[in-house]
DNA sequence: GCAAAAGTGTTGAGATTACACCCATGC
DNA sequence: GCATGGGTGTAATCTCAACACTTTTGC
C-alpha cells in the first residue's frame, strides 16, 4: 500500500456534554494496524470533495450525526502516523447538543462509544494529540465566541449554561458575575417560561442567534 | 492530471519588516493555470515527509531561506481553488528578520519579490485569502506571544519594537504604556549598549528567549 | 539653537473580583 | 420544615488609557 504521495483523510473530535461530564464520540476499529483501538470517526477525502464537506460526509456516514457545530482544528501530517501509509489528516472539532443522538453503528467500525474526554484510553495514531488540541479549542473558545449554544438545546436555564462551562473549564465560576456578564452581551433572551423542576423554577433562555460569532464573554 | 485522491501542497507566507513597511514573499508562476500570477512560495509533499518538514524544504529550496519561524496556519482544500487538480494546501506562516535576504531565484518561479500586504495584487488560487488569514493570526498573536523576536535582529530600541507593532497592527501605541507593558513581561534584557544616530542615543535591548511562549504582551 | 527621537509617572475611569442573603419549589 | 437551586447588589481592587515635559544628540 506504498504510495507515491500522501493521502488526506479527516477525523473528527466530537464534544458534547452528558450527564454533567464532557465526552467525545469514540469508534473502536475494526481493521488495519490498529485493529481493536479506539480512534476519532474519520476517513479519507474524495478528490473533488471539499474538506469541511469531507468531514461531514463521514460524520453523517459513520456516526448518523449531522447538523452539528464544525470547525477545522489543525492538520496531522507526521509520516509516521499511521504505519500503514502516509496519511495527512485534517483534523475538525464538532459540538453536538446531548439528545439520545442514534450513532448508527458503520460497518467499518467495531462500536461507537460516547467517553469522558478526563479519561481517554490510549488512542489509534495521534489521536490523543488531536484530542489535547480539541480540548484546548474548546476552553479557549468559550471566552471569546458564543459556540457553546451548539453544546445546548433551544432552551435552558442560566444553571445549565454556567454548568457546561464549568465543565469544560475545570472550574467553578461565581453564579452572579456570570449572570451578570452573559447577560451582558446580549446574547440571550429570556422566554416567557420557566423551567420547573425539584426546587425553585428557574427562568428558561435562548440564544437570540445560533450561528458563531465572536463575542468577549468571560 | 485528474488523479484519485487529492495531493498535498504546503505553502508559506513570510512575513518581514523592511523598510517600515510589512511585507510578504511572492513568486511569480511561470507555468500551469496561473503563469504570470503571483502567488505565495509552495510545493507538493512527498510521501514520507512531514508538513512542516515540507514547508522548510520548499521554502529552502525556492528561496533560499532558512530558519525563520514558522508555524501552521490553515489548511485550504476546496477542489476549484486549482482548475488544475484537486490539490489540499496546508497553510504555513514565517517571520523573518530583514537582512537583504538572498532570495535565490528558482527555476520554477520567474521572479521573487517582497510585496507590501496592505496592497497585494491579485494573487493565483486562493492566495488572497491565506493573506488574509495570515494577517490576521499574525496580529492576534502580537498580543499574546513574544513571536515578533523573530522580526527583529539580535539587537533593537524599544522605538523599532514599537514601530513593528504599529505597522503591523496598523495603529499608533502611546509610548509610555507600550514600554510600560514590554519591560513588564520579563522577555527584554537591556544591554550595556546605546544605538548610536541621528539623535538621542537609545538603549539597545534583546529578548531574554528567542523561542516562541505565550505571553500576555499588550 | 533647533529639530528629532528617547526617556520617564500619575491620575481617573472602567472592569473585575469577592462576597451573603432571601426566594420558590418539591418532597 | 427543610433541602436545594434560583435570584439579586455593592464595595474594594486592579487594570488600562490618557496625558506633557525634560534629555540628549546631530546638524
Amino acid at each position: 500500500m506504498k504510495t507515491v504521495f500522501p493521502r488526506v483523510a479527516v477525523d473528527v473530535v466530537i464534544f458534547t456534554i452528558d450527564a454533567g461530564v464532557l465526552k467525545a464520540l469514540l469508534v473502536e476499529l475494526k481493521e488495519g494496524p490498529f485493529a481493536g483501538q479506539w480512534a476519532f470517526p474519520g476517513g479519507l477525502v474524495g478528490v473533488g470533495e471539499g474538506l469541511e464537506e469531507a468531514a461531514r460526509r463521514e460524520l453523517f456516514e459513520k456516526t448518523g450525526l449531522r447538523d452539528l457545530y464544525l470547525e477545522q482544528l489543525y492538520t496531522f501530517g507526521e509520516p509516521g502516523r499511521d504505519p500503514h501509509a502516509h496519511v495527512v489528516s485534517v483534523a475538525y472539532f464538532a459540538l453536538l447538543p446531548h439528545k439520545g443522538h442514534g450513532t448508527a453503528a458503520h460497518p467499518k467500525y467495531a462500536r461507537l462509544e460516547w467517553r469522558a474526554v478526563a479519561d481517554l484510553p490510549s488512542l489509534a495514531y495521534d489521536h490523543n494529540t488531536v484530542a489535547r488540541y480539541a480540548l484546548e479549542r474548546l476552553r479557549a473558545k468559550l471566552a471569546y465566541t458564543n459556540i457553546v449554544y451548539s453544546l445546548l438545546p433551544g432552551e435552558f436555564t442560566l444553571g445549565e449554561l454556567q454548568e457546561i462551562y464549568e465543565l469544560i473549564l475545570g472550574q467553578r465560576l461565581d453564579r452572579r458575575n456570570f449572570r451578570k456578564k452573559l447577560l451582558g452581551t446580549g446574547l440571550l433572551k429570556a422566554l416567557p417560561r420557566l423551567r420547573r423542576g425539584a426546587h425553585r423554577p428557574a427562568t428558561l433562555y435562548a440564544f437570540t442567534q445560533r450561528r458563531p460569532m465572536n463575542v468577549a464573554i468571560l
